[in-house]
DNA sequence: TAGATTGTTAATCGATTAACAATC
DNA sequence: TAGATTGTTAATCGATTAACAATC
């Protein structure tokens, strides 16, 4: 079932919201209410909620426990997918925090960096491989799943071995737009691009 | 002149993808060179550009001087902004880094924490100050712009003192839905989100 | 000239929202 | 029952792409 990009996006924070209603010790939750957690409209939450096939409980609402379970067999693989962060400066260990503590299918197993001061160590709870073990590590540990937060400049580079040694997905956190054959997805996120948004926006608002 | 969103982020790619091409002694350049550097259309490069009003020397392509300078007009505030990054863990400073050696009309000029370690220091080139100083150095400084990146559990705490104190933009990259006032323009990026996404369209790409 | 490139309108695509009958 | 909530279709909105006359 291939769903829209927004509605796959939308479907993870439901997800981390519904467990946050169970930490609350509230077991089900209504479209309106689902919908005021994340600022978005009740209709686009059942609208959501009717493209994966889930249908709440009548006069309750939705039942937290089961959905979450529903997303989780539509999102997540059957079996768990191994990540790698390549380039474990200050961006890659922030991404490596979120790992920690979640289990979920996805596994923070590996990154890479050239720095010999972190090179075998243990950072942010994830070992760091030198860079010319990638293919070896990546093959062997079956990774398919590349998180880039190297220097722009070797943004590229690295992005066409990582795709040559296996891997079918990228999030891109560099500046520099990747080339990736058709077969590998691609997600590619800019801070400078979102900052100058919010100055252009207000900008526009206080004129 | 309030554009679309999409077309304020291409913008701001279209900008230092021209500055890249001044680097390389390139002066000149064709809406489909622009488009292939950054894999988008030729088309929809020559419709951002109509939209700010933008014309290009016939048979030659976009000047890339000119066309910096014009998007400049566009996107950028006549006097400079000043920006706050709030809570400057690992993320945090990753942000401050792509502030340096930026000349821009944005201005990273302050950080905020709360650990002792941290308060009064210069931390990847930007000054940290107690939480408690923020009214005073968000108001002192006329700081308009918020990148929060504090740990989740302070997310919302921190933004409502924001608004509070004269905020006008946020950016959030906690993994919490902030509630802020309509007069405050917000942009939220979830790295979890972005991650599951990849993986969902792996293993659709896969199956 | 012929071919490449452009700016702009119209058509298409995709995502959100409005409307509403059905349920309890 | 009356009112709240739901799932789903149709309408709307916004963004992308196709089409094309104009320019050099």
């Amino acid at each position: 079932m291939k769903l829209p990009g927004k509605t796959v996006e939308r479907l993870s924070e439901y997800r981390r919201t519904l467990l946050d209603c169970l930490n609350e010790r509230k077991n089900f939750i209504f479209s309106h209410e689902l919908a005021a957690r994340l600022h978005i409209t009740a209709v686009q939450v059942r609208r959501d909620l009717m493209l994966i096939g889930y249908a709440s409980v009548q006069r309750k609402g939705y039942d937290a426990k089961e959905l979450i379970d529903k997303i989780g067999t539509i999102i997540d693989s059957d079996e768990s997918i191994n990540v790698a962060i390549i380039g474990i400066g200050n961006l890659g260990r922030a991404v490596a925090g979120y790992f920690k503590g979640k289990r979920s299918k996805l596994n923070l197993v590996a990154s890479f960096d050239t720095d010999p001061q972190k090179i075998n160590k243990v950072i942010s709870g994830v070992k760091c491989y030198p860079h010319n073990e990638m293919e070896e590590i990546i093959k062997s540990l079956g990774i398919k799943i590349a998180i880039i937060t190297v220097p722009a400049d070797y943004a590229r580079d690295i992005a066409e071995e990582a795709v040559r040694f296996g891997i079918k997905g990228i999030l891109n956190y560099t500046t520099v737009p990747l080339n990736v054959p058709s077969w590998v997805y691609l997600e590619e996120y800019d801070m400078i691009t979102s900052i100058e948004k919010v100055a252009y926006f207000v900008k526009e608002n206080t004129i």
